[in-house]
DNA sequence: GTTCCTGCAAAAGCTTTGCAGAAGA
DNA sequence: TCTTCTGCAAAGCTTTTGCAGGAAC
């Protein structure tokens, strides 16, 4: 699902973040590739497109972001920081070879924390580990 | 569960991990801490007992450790690695303002991953995060 | 004009690597 | 003796911070 940059603005607006070509780019790439990029991932692809992007930025932008909850960054890598803006149930299983992660479904509703009546949940997370079926051959 | 140093030994012994002083005072100290502790934690700790001790023997070890399975390296922290010794089945609860990390009972064997029939699952992992009641005051 | 945003450079923090000396089999 | 282990120092990475110039309102 493709989404102009006039919704995109309005999306960022609505949260009251300033529409900057840069922000509406990284927004726009986190919309259309849904593969929990890394910083890096986002720098260079977007590097190539906005020559005077900083990576400064790119961590600042997904700061703002996360903040106002317009993504989850996932504490899943041992290196990096994953960003994901879907918000429905899923899981996550990444691979120890080649750190590629996959999505799956799960009902994260059905998860009880038990003796957790006290605590305020903010975020659910389920994640697998393991070797996918690429690098398993 | 208090072990003996003779226990911790064999222990190591038997996962073919030459049983060191520094390796079993870690070994020791991860059983008697429950606490999911980083890496800071474990070497300030031991640091008293044994001056001499460095913080890459401590990640060394702990590395080791984990390659073995004596240890389960948890990254459900943005800053650094906490490293967890329990095997039963139990969830994660991350305080977001103080970090602090609670266990909460869960049966990981009821957790399927549809679409995940070709994937060799090797680690099941369920982390909250969110505030803790004593933050919440 | 004033506030907010961007991006360079530097710093900070966690983790790994290289290597020499020490310890253990 | 020969292998393994330890620990210092340095390097490597990701992420944050300080700050000056620029953009937007």
């Amino acid at each position: 699902m493709k989404e102009s940059i006039k919704e995109i603005s309005k999306l960022l607006s609505e949260k009251d973040i300033r529409p900057s070509h840069q922000r509406i780019k990284i927004l726009e790439y986190l919309m259309d590739n849904r593969i929990h990029p890394t910083v890096d991932m986002i720098y260079n692809e977007l590097h190539e497109e906005i020559p005077t992007l900083s990576k400064t930025t790119v961590y600042n932008t997904l700061n703002l972001f996360d903040e106002v909850d317009l993504v989850t960054t996932l504490s899943i890598d041992d290196n990096e920081a994953r960003y994901d803006i879907v918000t429905e149930n899923h899981g996550h299983f990444i691979c120890k070879e080649c750190s590629e992660i996959y999505d799956f479904p799960i009902d994260m509703n059905s998860l009880f924390g038990n003796q957790l009546n006290d605590f305020n949940i903010q975020e659910k997370h389920v994640y697998f580990n393991g070797i996918c079926p690429r690098c398993s051959k």
